[in-house]
DNA sequence: TTTTACTTGCGAATGATTCTCAACTGGGAA
DNA sequence: TTCCCAGTTGAGAATCATTCGCAAGTAAAA
């Protein structure tokens, strides 16, 4: 929030409420979803409102937007980014979507900014395929 | 196309068509770009044939899909899957889109697997930032 | 408190993608 | 080769996520 005030952005109630949402969720949020959960704390929140605040803190640099691989039509989900970007695994077979960190994927993303000389603001690795349970019932 | 063939899918006038403009398509393209090219071959091509021949060769793992960091709208775009995956790095600011393959890229994949009993399919890796470029002149 | 540029709500508009269904056609069977 | 039919297509309507236009509302600087 701190990093709104300082870049000038004004914090409205509907931003509070809906930086507050994304944080504290445990799952990711698409538009629809985050709009619902938001209305509980502030029922006259619009969506349109969602997706000017999806992409003002998109800019900023405060979220990620993902696609989940798609798994349940072409909506987008959003997260609060954290200091070590992570990947997304998503299961074909039972829906599950999984984060998976390493230190590996730090050093990948050095090494492509190093050899292309590309500054890198936003990185996102998606995986689809099947989680361990899946693959053995599928095997 | 012989992929096709051996998955008892049936090759028709319009898939052949598809398929050739994709195969040979030096930049990346979305359903309605390959729909113009393709009618340049068979003027009675639909684009509904299009997504649904995309969304074929996506499921027979022919094709990778791209977002390509939404530079120019919410659609999808496409390209003929390769042997080994490279990532995708998107300027925001000139729009130039940029492939970068590494073996680190591999190995990052084949720790992920075997990390998490995940059997991947499909693997994305898109970085939006500025290119060497547009970093000098914005720094 | 006043002011004003930035925000919001609402509903309409847009754009990509999917669906419906009748007509058509690959390619195996006879 | 011809026949047959499950799978495919074209056309246009429908759906869904997302964006826009504009009048009314409101942070926050002065």
């Amino acid at each position: 929030m701190d990093e709104l005030v300082e870049r000038g952005v004004r914090i409205t109630r509907q931003r509070r409420v809906l930086i507050s949402v994304i944080q504290n969720s445990p799952t990711h949020l698409d538009a629809t979803a985050l709009l619902a959960i938001a209305k509980q704390q502030d029922s006259g929140i619009n969506l349109a409102t969602v997706y000017r605040t999806l992409a003002l803190l998109k800019n900023c640099g405060l979220i990620d937007e993902l696609d989940l691989m798609h798994l349940e039509g072409e909506k987008h989900y959003y997260e609060a980014k954290t200091s070590s970007d992570h990947c997304h695994l998503a299961c074909f077979g039972c829906g599950a979507i999984m984060e998976y960190a390493s230190p590996l994927f730090e050093k990948l993303k050095r090494k492509i900014a190093a050899d292309s000389g590309f500054r890198i603001r936003v990185a996102r690795l998606e995986l689809g395929g099947l989680c361990k349970q899946c693959a053995k019932t599928t095997a």
